[in-house]
DNA sequence: GCTGAGTTCAGACCAGTGGTCTGAACCCTG
DNA sequence: CAGGGTTCAGACCACTGGTCTGAACTCAGC
């Protein structure tokens, strides 16, 4: 992701930039954002925007990129750090609760999230690469937990990530439409939400 | 989906414009699919166009419930019929093995149905009620089994509902990989892949 | 057969899009 | 101060989905 002549740029004016286009994805999602409108509201002209970034999606992948590293400072990922040899089960429901807990009072990180994911996928090779980072997580997850023992070994690891995968999502789209009904989750804790996540999990990776 | 002036045109014609379109779809996705090719494919004026028409997603929709209508034809739902007092997971198997011969031999629909979940769910008027159909099934299948107590109710219906379409989308998903890879899907019976379907869902269904 | 209202649709036109390109201003080194 | 590189303003382009005018046609009612 090298993008030097806008990583030139003094940090607040690129924290405007990022934070401005942000707004523009998470308003109205990848495909009805304008660019256009981005370059006004910055007072930016198309040269200086196309000298910076190559087209709309390189904006796109840095508006994710910064978020994401945002997230990844105050969450910390599963398997990232030194060998853990708590029970993985826990690794796993300690980082949903993180997880949950940072972007349930985030909104704006779901509506990236979400116009990420709205993308057609042929663009597997910069949005698509940051979405495989989530499901590789999961791969990670798989595998780490076949080694164990933890992990059922019956079905490819490919295909159980996939589908532990798809309960993830299954699981934020209850949350989403609970949320948007107005019915509270917020009277569960990220911590309760979490526990959720995991029998699920288990429920589908657990041998036997 | 009341479409008065199209319906009225002649059958072949209306087949025609619906089959030049969805070819359009299939290939770009819905945003990068062009109303302008589609017109000069066909022969036809905006005019015309918009006189049928509403505008382009009135257009994807008519697609889509073609579709959805010829596969409906072949294929026979999930709990529409008559009540059937056989073992539920047979008539779900069942059901999974029907779609999946139908849909393996039919790429192009694979390909509008990616189209479909890309659109901004937003459109949940429109093409969002086809989707929701599908999530509207499982949720029924769901509740069913919770009638029947082949499905466990310490969760909330709507979640299992969700989950369960995660899990039968993670699976679609690998399937996709796998094809896009070239790996042999070909070498599995649609029975036997509609087995691990059921298997899978099975495990985050069942009570207990 | 004529008339006039309603239907159908050709295509000019519009605002807006993402993206390219020229060239002016600036900076920095020799 | 000369000249090459960097930065970026904004005119311009092809193309998009969508609107609108008005010509051609259909078809009652007379």
């Amino acid at each position: 992701m090298p993008r030097p002549r806008f990583d030139r740029l003094p940090a607040e004016r690129r924290r405007e930039v990022l934070a401005t286009a942000a707004e523009e994805f998470v308003a109205h999602g990848y495909h009805a954002a304008s660019l256009n409108r981005v370059h006004k509201a910055l007072g930016l002209s198309k040269g200086a925007f196309y000298y910076w970034f190559v087209d709309k999606e390189d904006l796109f992948v840095a508006v994710l990129d910064a978020q994401l590293a945002a997230m990844a400072c105050s969450v910390g990922g599963l398997l990232t750090g030194p060998p853990d040899p708590s029970p993985l089960w826990n690794q796993v429901e300690r980082c949903c609760a993180d997880l949950l807990a940072y972007v349930l009072e985030r909104p704006h990180v779901l509506a990236l999230y979400k116009a990420a994911v709205a993308l057609p996928m042929g663009s597997a090779d910069r949005v698509g690469q940051r979405l495989a980072a989530s499901i590789a997580a999961t791969r990670a997850l798989v595998e780490e937990g076949q080694r164990r023992g933890d992990v059922r070994t019956d079905l490819p690891a490919e295909l159980l990530s996939h589908v532990a995968h798809g309960v993830l999502e299954g699981m934020d789209r209850f949350l989403f439409a609970a949320a948007d009904v107005g019915e509270g989750v917020a009277e569960h804790t990220p911590g309760q939400l979490a526990a959720v996540y995991v029998s699920l999990l288990e429920r589908v990776l657990l041998p036997g």
